[in-house]
RNA sequence: GCCGGGAUGGCGGAAUGGCAUACGCGCGGGUUUCAAAAACCCGUGGCCGCAAGGCCGUGUGGGUUCAAGUCCCACUCCCGGCACCA
């Protein structure tokens, strides 16, 4: 059926690699534009949310060449991870060969798609050439301090001896053999991330304007920074003082109990100093709280756990007495492990209080109440004023938290502080396919970094993956032994990986430069490619990904690699939305998973990219229909045919213009307007409102009138040839193969994809004759055809004088009239 | 629970406060055909009406305005994020 899209697109596709015409140079002379897409795991085959987000992607890399802009548009491979180690196991090959095939076939299905990537730029994190980087680049961190080694729980499955990702964690229990999971400490690399926590959460306001909305939320709330005061609890008995830290130091003296979390490193100090019958109590409860998974602790209607310690620790203020507890509800994660209890004016601690009978004692009375806290029944968490406070009674909450703090930071009481949610960056993974940790441990010198000149260190490729949990690394002891860069006697390597965010950090910096051997990029490049100015990909990435890409964008730019003022990598982002059928994400367990390789055979890939861009704007979750897909296609058919149809008459009639001025026939001026408002709302939609059904909306009202219109004499046809070029130049961006055949066939030798855009020419944008609607009361009475440009003035005494109008409004008091220019009409009356 | 986003024909969706439903899908009718496919043409929010025309209509209830899908207030439902964060 139609045209014969296969020849079609091979054959556009052969040309533009030979032509190199997606190549690009840095250029200073030339404005650059850097468009960049989210790039794959190399899973087996690209997927219909990959061709969404590419095809959004190449339309705008080809639109804004046509633009006269410098394009970057290149494609890569987050190629390690762990599935190429489940692969491996079960299609019994290895990671490598598996990832490397992958990735092979992967690019073969972008070049039939017709995405113009500049391919020789093509970045493989599981290259030596690019992991080598991450680990000169973990060096640097290094250098600076950011980089730690702390003790960390993982998942961990007794019968198999193997850490557990948390995806492989399956109702609290090992993914294969259903042994519950425990928690076990392990030794792991930290990245100090929370260092840039501040910058991280200033630059959303002031640098990421081009980011949506909900992004910037979502990592605000990430970051989640609050102000507040720490505090501390002497504990004479044990030698210690306890810090706190609170965001509501003005409820200091409503404090009925300290709290801690069972991890907490006095706990430990505790055990030593109890009696054996006491110890054995409070082993008990820590274990229980222990086994409980981290989604039963974080869960808020969670039940609360207590212990209460025969120790105390002083009030901060009055130095009287507090009991301490050791409560399943406090995180060591968040602040230092310990909060202070002020059951009154916290719903956690109330719930905690009531449960154990601890006191209750408001100290904040909301207007118009008077709280009690044996009657009470639920904390309040509001503002109010303070009482039982001392001098500080009768203060409002906004103005006695600064008030109490001011004070209590004289006194040496408590100490301004601002905590981040952020955590530091767990980067180290107990698994085989990854970037090696450049580190040796020596058993006199301790862990030390492997110098950079004998950087990389290399990966063995040639390896039997027998088990997911276990690192094949840990059973090469050639790869695992090595001499101690410090000593020079027997050592270990670290058979541990980095995280794949690593890898997917600093990609698009690889990108400028990407065979670079002497860093990871050449500064001349990046300085004149970066910051990217669009991105686009999925929502899912809004906080891990993001945030880490920003980071290392910063601390990139504070070594010297990126010129100072690239603080940031994305400066314009467009998330788009999920790809759904029936109701639901695609998906192999749904099984309603869409293959593109069959839709492509099946109408092509110009049909396929046009339907993808057409069925939704690009935010938006896209329903896919295949009855979509065919709408798709035989609109591209009815492009074609149109033009093969009057092939003779298009060539015929060169391809100069009619200018506005000459034309006087209504019907042509009336084309004329249609198709140079189509190339004014098309390149809006595109650049302005990244509408791009809307856009191609235009393109297929555009063909309805070149349907519609009937040439008469030479300047008809003239106006026809035109209409088609400018409907082939739009649409080129859209589905690139067609056009280009169409293009060829009406005698140009030059391609499409380097044609310029077209301008939309002025005079040809403005109405000679407007519709005007005309109202009574709100109501449209009637519709009238009046020249465009009347002032306010003469449009209403020409609709008044209207004899359809003088019907509507007969026998009424006219109490006003209100007149839009070129629009409407609206007569108020009465009776 | 908190923070976002959303709700428009049978469906995907369109509408700088100014003609609600562009464009596409689907559906109905027709042309062409031996027949079908493809293609083309016409119609397509609901109700009343032979018609002209009228009334109603953008999740619900109020408000602002000459005019509200759009702005304001309250609510319902759906989606996303975070969630015992001290």
């Amino acid at each position: 059926m139609g045209y014969d899209f296969q020849a079609v697109e091979t054959k556009w596709q052969k040309m533009w690699e030979e032509r190199k015409s997606f190549e690009v140079e840095t250029d200073p002379g030339k404005p650059k534009f850097y468009c960049l897409e989210m790039f794959p795991y190399p899973s087996g085959a690209l997927h219909m949310g990959h061709i969404r987000n590419y095809s959004m992607g190449d339309m705008l890399a080809r639109f804004l060449r046509k633009k006269g802009w410098n394009v970057l548009y290149p494609m890569g491979f987050d190629a390690f991870g762990m599935p190429a180690e489940n692969a491996a196991i079960k299609y019994k090959t290895k990671p490598h060969d598996w990832t490397w095939q992958n990735i092979e076939y992967m690019t073969n299905q972008s070049k039939r798609m017709g995405y113009s990537y500049d391919w020789r730029r093509r970045v493989e994190t599981c290259n030596p050439n690019y992991y080598r980087w991450n680990q000169w680049i973990f060096l640097q961190m290094y250098k600076k301090g950011l980089v730690y080694r702390k003790s960390a729980p993982v998942n961990w499955c007794e019968t198999c001896g193997t850490v557990l990702a948390n995806e492989q964690v399956v109702n609290g229990g090992c993914w294969r053999c259903e042994t519950p999971v425990v928690k076990k400490n392990l030794e792991q690399w930290f990245i100090k991330i929370t260092d840039y926590a501040q910058e991280l959460l200033d630059n959303i306001d002031s640098k990421l304007t081009g980011w949506p909305e909900r992004v910037r939320i979502m990592q605000r709330n990430w970051i989640g920074r609050s102000e507040g005061a720490r505090l501390s609890f002497r504990v004479d008995a044990l030698d210690y003082t306890i810090e706190a830290f609170t965001t509501r130091f003005d409820t200091v003296y409503g404090i009925t109990f300290i709290a801690l979390a069972p991890e907490h490193e006095l706990v430990k100090a505790m055990l030593d100093k109890l009696p054996r019958e006491e110890t054995a109590r409070m082993s008990e409860f820590v274990a229980r709280c222990a086994a409980q998974s981290s989604i039963e602790r974080s869960d808020a209607g969670g039940e609360k756990l207590g212990f209460k310690t025969p120790f105390t620790g002083a009030h901060p203020v009055t130095g009287e007495p507090v009991p301490i507890w050791i409560a399943n509800y406090i995180l060591m994660d968040y602040g230092t492990g310990a909060i202070m209890g002020v059951p009154a004016h916290d719903q956690r601690d109330f719930d905690f209080c009531r449960k154990y009978g601890i006191p209750i004692i408001p100290v904040i009375q909301p207007e118009g109440e008077t709280l009690d806290g044996a009657t009470m029944t639920a904390a309040f968490e509001g503002d109010g004023l303070s009482c039982n406070s001392g001098q500080f009674d009768g203060l409002p909450t906004q103005k006695a938290i600064p008030a109490m703090i001011d004070w209590g930071e004289k006194k040496g009481l408590c100490k301004r502080e601002v905590n981040f949610r952020l955590r530091d960056w767990l980067i180290s993974r107990q698994r085989y396919w990854g970037t090696p940790i450049p580190f040796v441990h020596c058993p006199r010198c301790g862990v030390v970094p492997v110098p950079e000149e004998q950087l990389p260190v290399l990966l063995p490729e040639d390896v039997t993956v027998v088990d997911v949990g276990r690192s094949p690394l840990l059973d090469l002891p050639e790869w695992l032994e090595t001499a101690c860069p410090v000593c020079g006697g027997k050592a270990r390597r670290e058979a541990e990986t980095m995280d794949t965010f690593f890898c997917s950090s600093w990609y698009f910096e690889r990108y400028c430069s990407p065979g670079f051997d002497k860093a990871p990029f050449k500064t001349g490049d990046t300085d004149y490619w970066m910051p990217v100015d669009q991105y686009i990909g999925g929502i899912e990435h809004a906080c891990l990904h993001l945030i880490y890409a920003r980071f290392f964008t910063m601390f990139l730019s504070d070594i010297g690699l990126l010129k100072p003022g690239v603080r940031e990598p994305f400066t314009n982002l467009l998330t788009q939305g999920m790809v759904i059928k029936d109701g639901a994400k695609m998906s192999k367990s749904l099984g309603n998973v869409v293959d593109p390789t069959e839709i492509v055979d099946k109408y092509g890939a110009d049909t396929v990219r046009l339907f993808i861009l057409f069925a939704s704007p690009p935010q938006n979750d896209l329903d896919w229909s295949e009855q979509g897909v065919e709408g798709a296609h035989r609109f591209l058919n009815r492009v074609w045919r149109f033009v093969e149809d009057n092939l003779e008459s298009l060539t015929q009639n060169g391809s100069e213009r009619v200018a506005m001025s000459d034309l006087s026939d209504s019907v042509q001026r009336d084309f004329k307007r249609k198709i140079h408002s189509t190339i004014f709302s098309v390149t809006r939609d595109i650049d302005e409102e990244k509408q791009f059904n809307t856009a191609i909306a235009r393109l297929m009202e555009l063909t309805n009138a070149l349907y519609a219109f009937h040439p008469a004499e030479p300047v008809g046809y003239r106006l026809r040839r035109e209409a088609v070029d400018v409907l082939l130049n739009c649409l080129s961006p859209f589905s690139p193969h067609i056009v280009e055949e169409l293009w060829q066939m009406l005698g140009n030798e030059t391609l499409l994809a380097q044609t310029p855009w077209p301008v939309p020419e002025k005079d040809a944008l403005a109405a000679d004759v407007v519709t005007i609607v005309v109202q009574v009361n709100g109501k449209v009475r009637a519709k009238l055809s009046m020249p465009a440009g009347l002032d306010e003035t003469r449009l209403k005494s020409a609709v008044m004088d209207d004899a359809q109008v003088k019907e509507k409004i007969a026998g009424k008091e006219i109490v006003k009239v209100i007149a839009v220019p070129d629009k409407l009409v609206n007569v108020v009356v009465k009776g």
